[in-house]
DNA sequence: ATAGGGTTAG
């Protein structure tokens, strides 16, 4: 008896668990109950999986009351709710009496699904065993009333010090402050969990200094102090002060144990960086650290954030049926960061059950790799799931969909959403909502707003500057400027981006140079903004200037804004100059061969444009596609060029003709037809067929009331051509139409455009 | 036996 005693006590690990098990087996002895409540609590120990400790528990051949206690542990460990209220029922079958042990173990186990025993309690009369009595207190502090809980509380007459700790952290749970700090100097007598308990409380809140207060002053600390504190770090992001406490914890002579490691673990994730992640995965070799499925898929987010897929999915395989719903919300979240959206959602619809967390990380992923219909139609599909609500974050990622769609109606929809189901925005949601109307180009409702906004951050700032920098209103964005300086909230290298942008677009050379001159530490894409700025001007020879003494090498961006100013003002040299530095930088973009080849034209080069488009040949430049959308009803309408894939196409078609006709009986030159390219004159002029946008805003004008906005999308510039039909269409249909192209707005009203540009 | 610490989404 007491060989096999001391052998299972030498058991470490799963492994020698099957041994010593086998050993038992063999001495006969796996039958009886001692033993076999010993196998199943080693089980639980190391986490052994559920059919092996299922067989062990099935040799007993008649289970007593603590076979059935440490198997209930087992299961209630695992969380599995189902198996231990089958096990309670099994036990009260066989007759077998649950003692006071028991009940705590159902209580917990079921407190998570949100079932309470108490009436059940009541009925056999436990409610007065001091044991019973905490769990079920402590039941309401965590998942029911704390007020039902204080009550108990009060009417306990000789409080425990567990009493005291579960009613104190039941306050926190919910966030009573007050509450729990009063109960805490009022108590008697503290132990180490009381004081612990404060700790994870003020961390919990945010309130890193009265966490560390506390852990300071506290007169012991066990391990789970420890990790209390580092994991407070940990979860506000205080990646320093976390592995700091760490490494005082090690001089201390503290062994962590895997909590720790988790908490360390993801404080490195947090930090991105791979070298560190890999120091931390040296230590844990070196230390043979057993992994429980916490350090596992710590593990697995850090590769993942770090950028290493391939550890991450192996971790995640090797995990197996130790799965649970974190691990797979951390895979897709690392699939998403890296842009595998076709893995993320594969993985998405195989897992067995989904969180909030599950459904944010997909939206958002979906959001931040460019499909925004995608992200939106996710959202609709989780609506229609009952028992699934939004949240904050959520709303986040959808608004900023609607946005970046340009998709106004069902913005308007989602912040109505928002008022009905009460939901309170934070600032980021703020943030969101002045992104999405400015993307739509609403800035007046984006104004609104931000000023609605009781505190603003740099971000809100940003948000309606680049709105009204791409709707060319300079003077709003350099009052804001002002505005935030006067608020002292620190301008960045985004907020000069978008107020250089918006000094561009309205011409305003003066101030831009002003602005870019009290840039700090200018990048490369603020000497873009200023070299554009220069050429819409028409200062083409200062914009060289300002390439040629760049401190850094010019992106595309910089050759672009010359090279379509060199168009406009026939400039070949400078073309040619800045065409070829992009022919080198991105020799994929068919633009820049056409914008050249165009220059060519107007100046009557004709083998010149013949070179080029031979050039295009050999070099095998793909045509970049161009998409135009519309939103309408709620859905988003996509339009190629030449597009005949849409339902109403032929109606469309029959809009375009019959403003083509229109426009020659008021008298304009339907030259090149700019409305409408007919399928004889593609082919007469090798053109694709007509442009995306004028299939858009033909659409619109088919399906939407007269006299309302037509908003359309386009995510290359808006060309030359459809600016002037645009132009004329918007006075013959009396329609206020805006286009968003890729930074900028042009809203056409009565034959005229907002935008400055010159073509 | 009851009370304190853990991984995921913006």
């Amino acid at each position: 008896m007491s060989h096999f005693k001391s052998l299972a006590q030498k058991v470490i690990n799963q492994t020698q668990l099957k041994q010593f098990h086998a050993h038992l087996i063999q001495n006969s002895l796996h039958h009886q109950n001692y033993w076999v409540a010993l196998l199943i609590h080693l089980c639980t120990r190391f986490h052994a999986p559920p059919p092996y400790a299922a067989c062990i528990f099935n040799s007993a051949l008649q289970p007593n009351v603590f076979v059935f206690t440490n198997m209930l542990k087992f299961h209630s460990q695992r969380g599995a709710l189902s198996d231990v209220l089958a096990l309670f029922d099994q036990m009260q079958k066989l007759d077998v009496k649950p003692d006071a042990f028991v009940y705590p173990l159902l209580i917990k186990s079921a407190g998570k699904a949100g079932i309470s025993f108490h009436a059940h309690l009541l009925k056999m009369g436990l409610d007065c065993d001091k044991y019973i009595c905490n769990v079920i207190m402590d039941f309401y502090g965590k998942y029911g009333h704390i007020e039902t809980a204080r009550k108990l509380f009060d009417e306990i007459p000789d409080k425990s010090v567990a009493d005291w700790n579960s009613i104190i952290s039941g306050y926190w749970n919910w966030g009573n402050e007050l509450e729990a700090k009063t109960l805490f100097d009022l108590m008697p007598e503290k132990n180490v969990i009381t004081w612990t308990a404060m700790v994870t409380g003020y961390s919990k809140m945010k309130d890193l200094k009265n966490a560390r207060m506390f852990f300071d002053e506290m007169p012991e600390r066990s391990v789970v102090s420890w990790n209390a504190m580092i994991s407070g770090y940990a979860q506000n992001g205080f990646t320093e002060q976390a592995l700091s406490l760490f490494s005082e914890m090690l001089s201390a002579g503290i062994r962590p144990d895997e909590t720790t490691w988790v908490a360390v673990i993801s404080s490195c994730s947090s930090s991105g960086d791979p070298n560190l992640a890999g120091s931390v995965v040296n230590m844990v070799n070196a230390k043979g650290i057993r992994l429980n499925s916490f350090v596992k898929t710590a593990l697995l987010d850090m590769y993942g954030k770090c950028g290493n897929l391939d550890m991450a999915r192996k971790i995640f395989d090797e995990l197996g049926v130790y799965r649970n719903l974190v691990t797979w919300n951390a895979m897709i979240a690392a699939y998403t960061r890296a842009g595998d959206l076709a893995s993320a959602r594969e993985l998405f619809y195989q897992m067995p059950e989904k969180n909030i967390i599950s459904w944010n990380s997909m939206i958002a992923g979906c959001q931040q790799n460019g499909q925004s219909a995608m992200a939106i139609e996710l959202f609709k599909e989780m609506l229609a799931n009952k028992g699934l609500r939004p949240d904050e974050i959520t709303m986040v990622s959808v608004i900023s969909a609607c946005g970046h769609l340009g998709a106004l109606e069902l913005g308007n929809w989602v912040v109505e959403f928002l008022t009905e189901n009460q939901m309170k925005l934070s600032i980021s949601g703020y943030n969101s909502l002045i992104y999405m109307y400015s993307k739509c180009g609403s800035m007046g409702q984006a104004k609104k707003i931000f000023q609605e906004m009781g505190t603003r951050d740099v971000i809100s700032y940003n948000a309606l500057i680049t709105g009204f920098a791409a709707y060319g209103n300079g003077i709003e964005a350099v009052a804001l400027l002002s505005k935030m300086k006067q608020e002292s909230i620190e301008p960045d290298r985004i907020t000069y981006i978008g107020i250089l942008t918006a000094c561009s677009h309205s011409g305003s050379l003066e101030e831009g140079r002003k602005v870019f001159e009290s840039t700090q530490a200018p990048d490369v894409d603020h000497y873009a903004c200023m070299v554009d700025l220069y050429c819409r001007v028409g200062k083409l020879d200062e914009a060289k200037r300002l390439i040629d003494c760049m401190p850094m090498h010019p992106h595309a961006g910089v050759y672009g804004s010359l090279l379509n100013a060199s168009r406009v003002h026939k400039r070949i040299d400078l073309g040619e100059f800045a065409a070829n530095k992009l022919f080198e930088l991105e020799p994929e973009n068919s633009g820049n061969y056409v914008l050249l080849s165009n220059i060519y034209a107007s100046a009557g080069r004709w083998e010149d444009v013949d070179r080029i488009r031979g050039l295009m040949k050999k070099e095998r430049v793909k045509k970049t596609t161009g998409w135009s959308w519309v939103e309408h009803a709620g859905k988003i309408h996509r339009f190629i060029v030449g597009d005949h894939s849409h339902e109403l196409s032929l109606e469309i078609y029959r809009v375009l003709r019959d403003i083509k006709e229109r426009m020659r009986n008021a008298g304009y030159i339907a030259d090149k037809s700019c409305v409408l390219r007919d399928v004889e004159e593609e082919e007469k002029e090798e053109m694709v067929g007509t442009h995306s946008e004028k299939l858009a805003v033909a659409f619109a004008i088919l399906v939407s009331e007269p006299g309302t906005i037509i908003r359309v999308v386009k995510n290359l510039r808006v060309c030359r051509d459809c600016h002037t039909a645009f132009k004329i269409i918007s006075e013959l249909e009396g329609r206020e139409i805006l286009v968003r192209d890729n930074n900028r707005f042009h809203c056409f009203k009565d034959g005229f455009c907002s935008c400055k540009d010159h073509w």
